[in-house]
DNA sequence: CTGAAAGCGCTTACAG
DNA sequence: CTGAAAGCGCTTACAG
């Protein structure tokens, strides 16, 4: 029978070295360099390690000589916890990758929280991170403090920091100039709001908030749309904003409610775009014939879809390899550009008017 | 300007403590105990941390002494890599349950490859871990040697083991009487393949292998889908049964092959159910009218699908909970049971004839 | 409020 | 092949 227990009965090294009569160096080496001890020694020393219950070094003993920790950590974007980041679905796609790398390396992956209190970058177990997400500069400084390679993602923090970007603005300008060639004229955008508050609508006519596209790389979407706009004569300052978190339960509808007229929708974030599909059914709207969609990112969700989206893919899963590679490597201030490219699926049509 | 380096000047507590002048306790309380030490030294020993570019202790060295590590362990199924853990939907949910508790108790979350070569059990920095898929006792020896508080789950491992459960055979009964009670009696039944060899047929009149439902939780399905069956007075002995991995492309079609007469299918995957759904659209069968599909485990594709798939919602993000709890409460020999219950969607209708 | 000392559990040159 | 010694970086009673 197993008996569990655990806390009491802390058998050492240098208990079974006692037992076995032999060196703690000896019976070091019984564990971690088998090949440098007699076989009588050996055995006597495992012996007295079974009948003891010692299952070999400790970790935490063993990690502050070797150094090397095998755990490659990522940290969670602004504010959430761990939950929140596996939920995300683009999120989960680009750990998949870092995964992905990780098991050719045959390191753990470590998924820290952004806790309010606590410097997760401070006292985190792992041999270099990667920012999930990041905003500004300073939030790299518990990392350059750390002394430890790291990478960042979508992010331009500068020549001496790796990073790995995908080309937002190409992508985004992709999207919009293939509802332009479909004849599409009048758009509703939405943007991503990366933190938790609830939707804003920014109207056309008023003042811009430059912050509408939230951070660094939804404004190069933004440039992206702009610049497509501009193609055809088109300002986007006449196109009404929706900004909403992915999981903002009332965006679609607000979005639809702010561009009525609108034939096409460009959204920043994947999950708003299914979710104005949905919102569209339900107001009998029909997708693509009466209101286009695109997205941006692909996850599986979006061929899944009724119409399956078209959405502009931007390399979630490659983002995460090539971070985690750098990382692992040791690299630094490496900077890999990855180019987005769209997927054309049912949710686009040309307008019927 | 930001300048990445590493490797390179290792800045201990002790050079820093060198440079202020003050001792080693000192300045360690300076980081940890701030309270304790005079301002004048505090400011004293910040300025030389600064000044040589030391962020406060390195964790690899407080953890010896502290014990604790603020991290909860996940270990990947047999043979499993991390990204096939991530890949995998129900797994996925199942961390997202585990991810919640490490959030509420601010731990970080480790998921742990299990390699061929290495024991990421007896290495990983973790306070305690879960078993995401266990499938013999003997995989819990090195649990048992690192004395860390472990669970299993879907896993009878007897009165010592910390374990959550489903009840699978209920789960899988009530899929079966569903389909009985819409008047179904011609089925076909897949199982779970949990390695990743290719698919097995087991046909109907040759002697059945007992290994064809997989693991203990499989064959308590099977048990459910049994009795169910025998309810009607139909022996599930001249039911064909096909047994393939969660994502072998081939396994839809031979199940269909397999049963061509057959008017519903009971699924021990979700995703095998789905990939059914996919396979009978190809082949011109309406899904319900003339197949019916019923899955096991309920994931977001579930709802997704068209139709929406019937399937036993088991609770897989609970026992992620549940497990955590118990793990980083430090429980031991707690068995903890979740009934599951079936979710009628729209994969499921009378049969035709 | 501050510091000298012991120790967390293990490993690794090095000497024999 | 084996062992005495030093040390990985830090913290924590304890004495002053």
């Amino acid at each position: 029978m197993i008996v569990q227990k655990f806390g009491i009965n802390p058998v050492r090294l240098l208990d079974v070295a006692r037992a076995a009569k032999v060196s703690r160096s000896t019976a070091s080496n019984v564990f971690s360099n088998p090949e440098r001890v007699g076989p009588k020694l050996r055995q006597r020393v495992e012996a007295a390690a079974k009948a003891m219950g010692y299952a070999g070094p400790d970790p935490k003993g063993r990690i502050l000589r070797a150094g090397k920790i095998n755990v490659l950590g990522v940290l969670s974007p602004l504010q959430m916890g761990v939950a929140d980041t596996l939920r995300n679905p683009v999120f989960a796609q680009f750990l998949q990758g870092v995964a992905q790398t990780c098991d050719e390396a045959g390191v753990s992956l470590l998924i820290v929280p952004d806790l309010p209190g606590k410097n997760g970058i401070a006292s985190a177990l792992v041999d270099g991170f990667i920012f999930g997400r990041i905003e500004h500069l300073d939030q790299l400084d518990a990392a350059n403090r750390r002394r430890l390679p790291y990478a960042v993602v979508d992010f331009d923090a500068g020549p001496t920091i790796n990073s790995v970007s995908v080309d937002a603005h190409s992508g985004a300008k992709a999207a919009a100039l293939h509802l332009l060639e479909l004849g599409h004229r009048r758009f509703g955008i939405m943007s991503f709001l990366r933190d938790s508050g609830s939707a804003k609508l920014f109207p056309v006519g008023r003042a811009r908030d430059p912050t509408m596209a939230g951070i660094q790389v939804d404004q190069k979407k933004l440039e992206g749309y702009a610049d497509a706009l501009a193609e055809y004569d088109l300002n986007i300052d006449d196109v009404a904003v929706v900004q909403a978190g992915a999981w903002d339960p009332d965006a679609a509808g607000i979005m639809l409610d702010a561009a009525p007229e609108a034939t096409a929708i460009l959204s920043m974030s994947v999950m708003q775009a299914i979710a104005i599909i949905h919102e569209a059914r339900r107001r009998g709207i029909k997708v693509p014939d009466e209101l286009a969609v695109v997205g941006f990112n692909d996850i599986p969700e979006a061929a899944l879809c009724q119409p399956p989206l078209t959405t502009v893919d931007s390399l979630t899963r490659e983002k995460g390899r090539a971070a985690a590679e750098l990382v692992l490597a040791g690299a630094s201030g490496q900077q890999i550009s990855l180019s987005s490219h769209l997927i054309i699926r049912g949710s686009t049509a040309p307008p019927r008017s």
